[in-house]
DNA sequence: AAAACTACCTGAGTGC
DNA sequence: TGCACTCAGGTAGTTT
């Protein structure tokens, strides 16, 4: 499910929740996820959370004492609730804030984590050998054709890998690449340097629109108030084969490149 | 060094 | 209705 806009929708729902909040109780109702959830997490009890802030696809709850990092894998979400509200199956970690509200960890795939360090987070190894983020300024068309130079390697496997460039998942990766014009297996070294810049304003415009609208919905995304995003119907490509393009009218093609489904105009995209 | 592939897991949808 | 099957938004880790 979330890519980089959904992961920033959340963190910015549950953000004013969360932050000056002291954490009255955590409970962990299933630990097998990613990686078993350490028994340690249960160290941000009784302590205040001073911030909330997103690295990548992770989030990091942050407090004096230490940070729990969270991943939303394919199928996660957050959502603050009353506590009095039944929990559902897959509500796997749960944490009760001194303002009585409760924010849940819902994830049925369990590809999602719940870490904690008592040190710098950005060190963590999961954390610390990613690229850049897309809105930073060290994310540009330099540091793009560097990644891409020489590269075999498709353009849009290239810019889904975390160490080129974060938050581009397979949704905004089909996308941006339609709107930068760019055919989604050509070789990465073989696209010339100013459609290489189309390609970062493009992923840019792409994720910054999501996040208005709130992220993409297609299944199991949903904000922490429970409600839906609504960037999916303005997807040009992803999830649209067979359909028409909507700039040229041709039909839209499927092809799978590095086992995703991969979405494209054979006519926009060259 | 880079590319290709595997593994983790549940649920929704499809075809018979 | 039920069963078997395919597919899904991520990514660390291993193999080629």
């Amino acid at each position: 499910m979330p890519e980089l806009p959904e992961v920033e929708t959340t963190c910015r729902g549950v953000r004013p929740h969360l932050v000056g909040r002291i954490v009255a109780g955590l409970t962990v109702r299933e630990a097998r996820l990613r990686w078993p959830v350490p028994a340690a997490l249960k160290c941000l009890e009784g302590h205040r959370i001073e911030a909330v802030e997103r690295r990548a696809k992770y989030l990091l709850i942050r407090s004096q004492l230490g940070t729990a990092i969270v991943h939303l894998g394919m199928s996660g979400n957050l959502r603050v609730s009353e506590p009095t509200l039944e929990l559902r199956k897959h509500d796997h970690v749960l944490l009760d804030l001194d303002s009585g509200l409760q924010l849940r960890y819902h994830d049925p795939r369990r590809f999602g984590a719940w870490l904690w360090t008592e040190t710098d987070p950005y060190e963590h190894s999961l954390l610390k050998s990613l690229g850049p983020e897309p809105f930073g300024e060290d994310f540009n068309v330099d540091c793009l054709q560097q990644a891409c130079k020489g590269r075999q390697r498709s353009i849009k496997e290239t810019i889904m890998d975390a160490k080129v460039v974060v938050g581009v998942g397979n949704i905004y990766a089909c996308e941006a690449l339609f709107m930068a014009g760019i055919h989604p297996g050509r070789a990465a070294g073989k696209v010339s340097r100013p459609r290489l810049k189309r390609l970062v304003d493009a992923i840019r415009e792409v994720l910054a629109s999501s996040i208005e609208q709130g992220g993409t919905t297609l299944r199991d995304f949903l904000r922490e108030d429970g409600s839906p995003g609504y960037f999916r119907q303005q997807l040009r490509v992803y999830g649209r084969s067979g359909e028409v393009c909507r700039r040229c009218e041709s039909p839209v093609k499927q092809i799978t490149l590095g086992q995703r489904s991969t979405f494209y105009c054979e006519r926009c995209q060259r």
